[in-house]
DNA sequence: TGTACATCAGTGAACGCGCGTTCACTGATGTAC
DNA sequence: TGTACATCAGTGAACGCGCGTTCACTGATGTAC
């Protein structure tokens, strides 16, 4: 039904197709098995919830073909944590983006956030999902891209603090309430019928500048310690 | 026996032992399984991924005596949310004792959830886990109970502010925003080993407190909009 | 050019496993008399 | 009081299923000559 556009990814064709070399040329590639395991993710499928029979029937092909591109489960799902990284790592970009264009800020970055997730809904499912659930290692994986938003996010705040003359109480906290409230607001937006939304976008705007208010107001109690690192 | 109203009662020793009647004596309880169940959580496991087999083995009974106590495994799910939603409820009522007594009343009351957090780790574990992932249904009941911890901390800011004579910018929108950070970052803690929880304790508070000088700030701003309804 | 050959993507069949669920049963424990 | 009986918690064996993984294979496609 919805086919999704695959964006170019840097493990969406790995080495064996960098030099073909002699033999049957491959007639599925990887990241035709990841559209397929996209395609199976919803609501309620984690990644780890997903079997090798499963993606393989999804993709079309015999259960053991999983094995010429993937070693296991687990190395499909470490390429879906990245590429839902690189995904998120868009949003940041258009977030940047509206923030300069736009009358309000805040609301222009959450617009921009709660696009990009309806648009890659799937993806990001994956890292708010694989970072409450999932083995260790693809929770490290998932909090390992929520951390690089959280820190240009701050780098951000702190840009913009500086344009408005107005202090951050402690620039890492705020970067990280805001990317956290953000992620746990995003992940029930996902599970939301379209008309729930609206009022959640909004609800979201409203969180994001409570915190913003908030570590201005602590900041102009301690002035001092406005910039710590 | 068709009829069987699914609701969440308090799930301890339900009906069987309210009156023996003649028959053998149960040896092992509701109770007992849900133990079993609890022992097997750990966090990487969400209620959804235990299996009616696991847990009888833990239990120390055969499979099919599981059915002797839960119609299938998603009973138990029920019961151990519900049980969980308990324990959440014993959080309101130890947080509100402290935030009378202690110097900081943020600091008191996030004191509290993380010991209770701490305490009664495997039980609150399922509610932030089966909130992301598992059924619709579970994500329903474990969204009840945080909209319930919601709405009592909602009343609690209400007072406080009153009593300070402070206003509130969105009081049902600064208490989901503090609801949701806290156990976004509570999820997180239960993930870390020992030593990062007096951090990530600091961290929370900050957050709380930013939020809270920002619902103030803002309230200030519109002071004829301080208690929308 | 054609032909032989090597490579290797994809396959069908089979395996052993743990699962949920069922069935007929066993035997402990209470009740009736 | 003892005895017969009814109840029902827990059991062992069995079922069919989907799973991950293996094996030997097939046959398409490239390369060498």
């Amino acid at each position: 039904m919805t086919e999704r556009t695959r964006e170019p990814s840097i493990s969406d064709t790995p080495s064996p197709a960098d030099e073909p070399g002699p033999g049957r040329r491959p007639v599925i590639t990887r990241a035709d098995i990841i559209a397929a395991a996209l395609n199976l993710l919803g609501p309620t499928r984690s990644v780890s919830t997903l079997s090798l029979r499963e993606v393989a029937r999804e993709a079309g092909i015999a259960p053991n073909s999983f094995y010429r591109h993937f070693r296991d489960v687990d190395e499909l799902a470490v390429a879906l944590i990245d590429l839902a990284g690189q995904s998120l790592r868009q949003i940041i970009g258009v977030a940047r983006q509206r923030a300069g264009s736009e009358p309000g800020v805040v609301q222009g970055c959450t617009d921009a956030f709660m696009e990009q997730l309806r648009a890659d809904d799937r993806l990001l499912h994956i890292l708010l999902r694989e970072s409450t659930v999932g083995s260790a290692a693809f929770k490290r994986a998932a909090e390992q891209q929520m951390n690089f938003f959280e820190e240009e996010l701050c780098i951000d705040l702190i840009r913009l603090a500086a344009e408005k003359n107005s202090g951050l109480y402690d620039p890492a906290l705020t970067a990280k309430a805001i990317t956290r409230l953000v992620f746990a607001m995003g992940a029930t937006a996902l599970d939301m019928p379209e008309e729930g939304r609206a009022e959640l976008n909004r609800q979201i705007v409203g969180m994001v500048r409570m915190i913003i208010a908030g570590t201005q107001a602590l900041a102009a109690k301690t002035p001092a310690e406005a910039h710590p690192s």
